[in-house]
DNA sequence: TCTGGGGTCCTTTTGCCC
DNA sequence: TCTGGGGCAAAAGGACCC
């Protein structure tokens, strides 16, 4: 689901390319969104089908070939992805199916190297050193992955293979759609010289703006101009980052295990709102929603933020840091309300808010101490047992008295925004 | 064309202490 | 007492990824 495609001007290779050392490959599973959809309606195959929410704000999630051949892209805003390509069926995302598709497909690239790095629900880099005595070459083994995918799960994939990881990522963008590409440790420089600046890893529109504004247009470009260029024009870091990889230098092992930073809920209204009940009311739903996320994953954190867009797309973010770690709605609710107000937003047109927690820690090792005439440990189990009725009943069965549709804004009880699932 | 929702990481700003 | 500045951590903003 790379948002960016691009070409070589041309590719060199006439003979088999030489894979050895290219021990990390990048799977990358082809428009993962629209090709798992269609498993559920053969009879669209072939046709523009775009994956997307029907509601007036939603952007395309994924579209099959057939429809980016109009133009249609990831990220695109749904309105303009219609207006593009009228003949095409709209179906809603469906979450569960593509990760229970992911599940499967992450299961069978363990068959070959437990070194498996998912980066999301539709990619992985694998690293294959210690399986090429077992199973043969890097090439071989994609070869082998590719099919095995396409067998078990219907849908197909794309396989880069090299010596780093993000040349395998540059590498199975180019082998897109169903291919496989090899970049050999001699061609690795010469291969990123040629792409574009937009192609790395990290350079989005407003990096590439700024490159372009030095006369730097391909990687070759980046790999020639002086260090302290860079750093001053991106800053120490980037500069660094992009030079090294320009170089095709690139120290990042295949991680296994990936601790997450955060856990975090935001949701778009579908119309402005300038109504402080009704997005408190919001902010109690995400925080809801991101408490039991933490209860279920195990874990507690340290700090809410709370994220407010307005009507111009204009963001911001307010952050507290608490006494004591915690997972309970009621305590991220209340610290979310509060930086919320605390804004003193006078009318003020709003488009989105988010609820955020990080500084996570394993709620095994954290200490909770209820404070004095804070009766903590009541909120916490009132929401383990709205955990388990939710386990047996579905999610939404048990509800805060304010979140039951109607019980607090009659005028509102229409309103498909606030039914909750 | 009018921009979702899930995140990560980096830089700059701010506030505090010494 | 006032001021400056170094060092640090937290907060805020923004770019980027899928």
């Amino acid at each position: 689901m790379s948002r960016r495609q691009f070409t070589l001007p041309h590719r060199v290779s006439t003979e088999p390319p030489d894979d050895t050392g290219c021990t990390v490959l990048h799977v990358d599973m082809d428009a993962f969104f629209a090709s798992a959809s269609l498993l559920a309606r053969p009879d669209l195959r072939g046709t523009p089908v775009i994956i997307g929410g029907s509601g007036g704000r939603g952007v395309v999630l994924s579209a099959t070939y057939e429809a980016r051949r109009f133009g249609v892209t990831s990220a695109m805003p749904m309105g303009r992805a219609r207006r593009l390509c009228p003949s095409a069926t709209v179906l809603p995302p469906d979450h569960a199916l593509y990760a229970r598709i992911s599940k499967a497909v992450m299961a069978t690239f363990r068959d070959w190297t437990p070194i498996v790095e998912p980066l999301s629900v539709d990619e992985a880099f694998l690293d294959v050193s210690g399986a090429l005595r077992r199973s043969g070459s890097p090439a071989t083994i994609a070869g082998a992955i590719r099919d095995r995918v396409a067998d078990e799960q219907g849908i197909t994939c794309s396989v880069g293979v090299a010596p780093t990881k993000f040349v395998a990522k540059l590498a199975s963008n180019l082998a897109k759609p169903d291919g496989l590409v090899v970049v050999p440790r001699d061609e690795v420089v010469p291969f990123v010289h040629a792409l574009p600046v937009a192609a790395l890893w990290g350079v989005g529109d407003k990096t590439e703006e700024v490159l372009l504004r030095l006369g730097l247009k391909t990687v070759g470009d980046i790999a020639h101009t002086p260090l302290d260029t860079l750093r001053r024009a991106l800053g120490d870091a980037s500069g660094q980052h992009l030079h090294d990889l320009s170089w095709g230098r690139d120290p990042r092992t295949v991680q296994t295990l990936r601790e997450e930073r955060s856990i975090g809920a935001d949701s778009t209204f579908a119309e402005d709102v300038d109504d402080a009940v009704y997005i408190h009311r919001r902010l109690l739903q995400l925080s809801d929603k991101v408490a039991a996320r933490m209860r279920a994953a195990e874990l507690m954190g340290l700090t809410v933020s709370a994220k407010i867009r307005f009507s111009d797309f204009t963001t911001v973010t307010r952050a507290r840091t608490l006494h004591d770690p915690t997972d309970t709605s009621r305590v991220i609710y209340a610290a979310a309300r509060d930086l919320f107000d605390g804004l003193g937003l006078q009318r003020a047109r709003i488009r989105l808010v988010g609820v955020r927690v990080s500084g996570l820690i394993p709620a095994s090792t954290a200490s909770v101490q209820g404070v004095l005439g804070e009766p903590d440990h009541g909120w916490r189990d009132a929401d383990l047992a709205v955990d388990r009725a939710s386990r047996r009943f579905g999610a939404g069965s048990v509800l805060p008295a304010s979140l039951v549709t109607g019980a607090r804004s009659p005028s509102r009880s229409q309103d498909p925004d606030l039914s909750l699932p």
